[in-house]
RNA sequence: GGUCCCAUCGUCUAGUGGCCUAGGACGUCGGCCUCUCACGCCGAAAACACGGGUUCGAACCCCGUUGGGACCA
């Protein structure tokens, strides 16, 4: 069997976005499973509007995901040679013409097809006229007037169009650059593309790239339209549904895996299962499961997804993703073996990085400072102190420092002063973390270590007996 | 306007003629667990757009309507 090959094309116009990243993911997923290569391919044909940071976040952005591509990137503003190539061939073989109808005629013509109530579509005035190149004169294909055009596709089954709809397309603009349709068609033939996977918004252009093939005598490829993602309103997911780029997504303090898993179900099932690592995905993965339907995009779903990952994650790896996180709110990095122990203790009870950058706070400050109403409701409680003083001494013995023998010093220190774990965790709590809410007192201890917790434990002492 | 595509809980979906009194997941609500906050666990509410066919039988097949979307202009 012939080896499958598959392509990302973006424009360089913006950055990675979520639809764009899930047409990607299914290419590559494709490519992947069946032992194929995937191609990236960057069109910038449109100068004006294409720059080189886009190309670049595009890239990172892929890299983040873990899309690796096997060839390319591709610039199509560096093949135009070849598409000017193919353009001769078309006309050499009569397959298109030169056209100099004015676009002010043109204009005039589709208003009085309307105005009739005729399609706005060119009449083919230059057809036969044999015309030669002018600096006006653009190169129109010369499409069958009758019949059908159609195709397979892999996810909605037979597709076809009336050729009356389809009109003489333009393939060279009057300065001899090739149109977008043109230079896909020869982009995916030279590259031996085998399957066209892309966004159901190009089922429209299909019949017409068929007829660039057609006209070519090229074998058509295997087209795939997938569907498109909608915002919450389920109009076209744009920046007014919040972000939309992959990168900020990292910034927020997301998991690439949990962006993958999200997008590759909005869309795609394989029974009951939600979770799927990369591996499983390249294996159950299939075409014909894609649904066809447009999915809104889920924040809450993704999110979860995300707590999900964070929370499988070891802790170790997790303490060298929160570094970035943690530098930007001025934190020094305190090494990965106590922040892993941190992140240890913030996993089970955080939906992002960057929340669980914000919880690490009270690790990694030097001074706690204690928010007033807590002091009010707790420190000036009357045994906050003696708790205070009576857990600190209890530690110090400790021989080994962990949570098992906590608990026991623990159980000791309630049953000889009969105050309830209820009573004693609030004045330790904020003693130790300068919050009313932390991960487990045990678990905070045994992060902190001994030596940080006696001194936290000894500065609330200090600061309540100072009233 | 023309052409094309789509239609199961709020959302993502399972479902490919009998297994469906329609299953799972997110979210929501209630409970349990508990040193707080979470995690986890248990439970609840919640959908086959509508109308015709075909068939012994339809969420599943066909037609139409409605609604959404895309492309072209």
């Amino acid at each position: 069997m012939e080896k499958i090959r598959t392509r990302f094309p973006p424009s360089p116009t913006g950055y990675l976005h979520i639809g764009g990243a899930r047409t990607a993911l299914f290419n590559w997923l494709f490519a992947r499973q069946q032992g194929g290569t995937f191609v990236l391919r960057i069109e910038d044909t449109d100068q004006a509007r294409s720059t080189e940071e886009a190309t670049q976040a595009i890239i990172e952005g892929l890299e983040w995901l873990g899309l690796d591509w096997d060839e390319g990137p591709f610039f199509q503003s560096r093949r135009t040679d070849i598409y000017r190539q193919f353009i001769q061939d078309l006309l050499d073989q009569g397959k298109a013409y030169f056209c100099d109808c004015s676009p002010e005629l043109l204009e005039k013509k589709r208003e009085s097809a309307r105005a009739q109530g005729r399609k706005p579509k060119y009449d083919g005035t230059c057809r036969e006229k044999g015309l030669g190149p002018g600096p006006q004169a653009v190169v129109r294909l010369k499409n069958p007037e009758t019949g059908t055009t159609g195709f397979q596709d892999l996810i909605r089954g037979p597709i076809s169009f009336p050729n009356e709809e389809l009109d003489d397309l333009v393939l060279a603009r009057s300065d001899g650059s090739p149109t977008y349709h043109l230079a896909v068609v020869v982009d995916d033939i030279t590259m031996d593309i085998t399957h066209v996977i892309r966004g159901d918004d190009h089922i429209n252009n299909t019949p017409r790239q068929i007829q660039i093939y057609q006209a070519l005598g090229r074998r058509l490829p295997f087209f795939a339209h997938v569907p498109m993602i909608l915002g919450a309103d389920k109009t076209r997911l744009s920046k007014r549904h919040g972000a939309t780029s992959v990168l900020a997504y990292r910034e927020m303090g997301y998991l690439p895996q949990a962006l993958i898993n999200y997008l590759v179900r909005l869309g795609w099932a394989h029974g009951d299962e939600e979770i799927f690592s990369k591996e499983e995905l390249i294996q159950k993965f299939s075409l014909s499961q894609v649904g066809k339907s447009a999915g809104v995009f889920n924040q809450e779903k993704l999110l979860w997804l995300n707590s999900h990952y964070i929370k499988e994650s070891a802790d170790r790896d997790l303490a060298s993703l929160l570094v970035p996180f943690l530098r930007e709110k001025g934190f020094i990095d305190p090494g990965l073996d106590y922040l892993a122990r941190c992140a240890g203790t913030l996993k089970m009870r955080s939906k992002t990085l960057k929340e669980m950058a914000e919880a690490a706070d009270f690790y990694l400050m030097e001074e706690l400072t204690f928010p007033p109403e807590a002091v009010k409701k707790i420190f000036a409680l009357p045994e906050s102190g003696r708790i205070l003083e009576t857990v600190s001494g209890a530690l110090a013995e400790i021989s080994e420092w962990g949570e098992n023998p906590l608990e026991k010093a623990f159980k000791a220190v309630i049953e000889q002063t009969g105050i309830p774990m209820k009573q004693l965790a609030p004045p330790l709590r904020l003693a130790l973390t300068g919050k009313t809410s932390s991960p487990g007192l045990f678990e905070v201890m045994v992060a902190l270590g001994r030596e940080r917790t006696l001194k936290r434990l000894q500065k609330a002492l200090d600061f309540v007996k100072a009233g």
